[in-house]
DNA sequence: GATGAATGAGGCTTCATTCAT
DNA sequence: CATGAATGAAGCCTCATTCAT
């Protein structure tokens, strides 16, 4: 599955694609995804993504010419990982256990992939400028199709009568929130960071929440 | 109740703050949450500020002499509207009734206050730097405060054992996700923006999700 | 008489022009004449305009926000200055007369505004990309006047039949030559720069070359 | 006849230009022709030249090591279109004819090497740089040679007394304009372009203002 | 209080040119 | 011959902040 980002009608404009050495493009899009996540696009500067990256800034515009063209190429590969745990849930298997799986491979990606669940975030809360075409179509269909697996589940009986979109949202924002936010709950847990346990616990949690709140009467 | 927001040992650099303060500063730091809320703290310009707000730039640094105070200025408001819906949890309530009218507090601030949301959200998601004391002090003490509440529920058996910190974590990311990531909610929803049905609707799933998932067997 | 350079629909932005200080405007216009007569746009820098005028760079652009509002400020003055002389020839005069003093004010400007001539040049070689517009209209428009004087003239029988547009074409070339492509003449006549001699001589031999060469047979 | 472009001292770097000049570099040098005298020096980028000659850029500095290079090639050829016109003016010759087809020639070059013209025109703009040399030697004494040959005509009495450079000046300037000033000429006239009709026509109205405005009374 | 002027620092980007293969 | 990589220098422009009135 690939989403394009387009921009004004453009590709995403990354440069080469050829040769070994855009291993160096991989380099790159990891120094900036680093950086982004941090500082968001305007507080990031290609000097800083050029010396995490170890690279000169001149070479980093060598691979990619505009700033926003990093970010693009940032967010493409984000945008992928973030559909990708949706796909899997599937009507024939038994609700608690799907949506229990859900939530795990949810929670997973942001204990894996901080950076990018937050790289994310900051896209969206700015009002998701570069994002919205995409998801207005294909990301939109996507979440469809589930919310179909959850209307069949319903109509089954299977589980309690509930909007899918609504469910979906709590789902996302609270396992997001564990990546997003996390420096607030670390420092309201009083910790310095949140260990497996606490992914542990919050899966748990949330799974349980879900799952008891979703059985029928 | 106020929060004092510390810089590294200096004094907070928010200029006056009597009892009457000033119009002026109210509508500077209305048009800065409108900004900073958009762009960002590195994205927001003094000029664009200014500008919401009516004055010259050289005027609005007559109020405020920094970027950074303007922004603490808000983050201060801020941070008061966002724990006072925590306050009201009352442990001798019943539980459910608590915990919807909690739940319905939240929503209606992501609601209302959307910027103010977005606000306190980029800030955390950028770790919290100027928060994190805060948060680590009188916030935590405020949350511990509530989340013996939840224990105390807990013993009486009114509700089934977990954890109450996550319960929170869940709760708050549930509803802040109405004000943080509107856009990508409404863009999945087919829709311009949101209206007070679906807040209704996302308060009344959230809410029955939490109130049954926490039913004792 | 003004004319104006739109710029796709907006206004030239040229910043204050209130306050005695928009003396410093001046300054600047002076200045970036003799750095774009001399390098043209491209090749002249904000840098280099700014020293001339014995500014800050940063100061001058608080004065012009933008190189090609420098620019444009220059060409605006440039084209008033340019189409002036041709106003004062009239249809009553005698046409040997009337064509003498034309060329004298011509060959006047290009010895007193050598580097407003040459600016001129430069916009036009490029393919007036800025001045196309009012060409088309304006500028056009008084021309037009113009070549109906030449027409009466040529109807009274006191000249001989001419097109008045070429007349004209061969006026301005030959008249601005000696400002434009003075290094060449200058060059040429083996002199370091041309004195008040040579451009009356110039004016002489033009002179008579038109106005002999328009008497009736 | 070959005109030699010193640059301070140094050897002329054009690189080879042996008899069998290399098709690349055929080909490179009228790409840089088209770039040069649309963008001048500075706004011309080798980038864009070697895209219009349909090379890498690597490859295009392989055949010119420096841009000064690629202009100093093109300027050399221009130089020699330049002069040719005027070797053929004899003074064996009608005064008339003479003139008459001196002033073909040019309006000619004018028509089919307008870019070349716009070229010659921007670097004598300029101050020329790098012609000035060339200009105060070779060329200002095949001026000289023909303005012998108007000489020897005024001194028969086939024509009027009339200063030969600035003759030439005039002539140069009229004919050179349909080139360099096609774009103001083309505006003003209300078209796009100009056609062959146009510079006939400027062709006959040039010519008879100069071959009558000489004739002797 | 209010504001016009001024500026240093820094960010993005372009570009000629060099280097290695 | 040809070209992908790399880079330093420079140019335009933005912006927070200071200063003087």
């Amino acid at each position: 599955m690939t989403l394009r980002l387009a921009k004004d009608g453009e590709e995403v404009r990354v440069r080469k694609r050829t040769r070994i050495q855009s291993l160096r493009e991989r380099t790159i899009l990891d120094a900036a995804l680093e950086v982004f996540s941090r500082f968001g696009f305007e507080g990031a500067t290609i000097d800083r993504i050029a010396a995490v990256a170890g690279l000169s800034k001149a070479n980093l515009l060598y691979y990619f010419r505009r700033k926003e063209d990093i970010y693009l190429g940032v967010l493409q590969q984000i945008l992928e990982m973030w559909i990708e745990p949706l796909e899997a849930m599937r009507a024939e298997g038994d609700p608690g256990a799907e949506l229990r799986a859900y939530i795990g491979r949810k929670i997973r990606f942001s204990r894996e992939h901080p950076m990018a669940s937050r790289f994310f975030a900051m896209e969206i809360l700015q009002g998701a400028p570069r994002l919205e075409k995409v998801i207005r179509s294909e990301i939109r269909a996507h979440v469809e199709e589930r919310a179909a697996v959850v209307r069949a589940w319903i109509e089954k009986g299977l589980i309690r009568d509930i909007d899918p979109y609504h469910l979906f949202f709590v789902i996302w924002a609270a396992t997001q929130t564990y990546a997003d936010f996390s420096s607030q709950i670390s420092a309201i847990l009083g910790k310095e960071g949140l260990s497996a346990r606490d992914f542990a616990r919050a899966e748990e949690t949330l799974s349980d929440l879900v799952v008891r709140g979703l059985m029928p009467e």
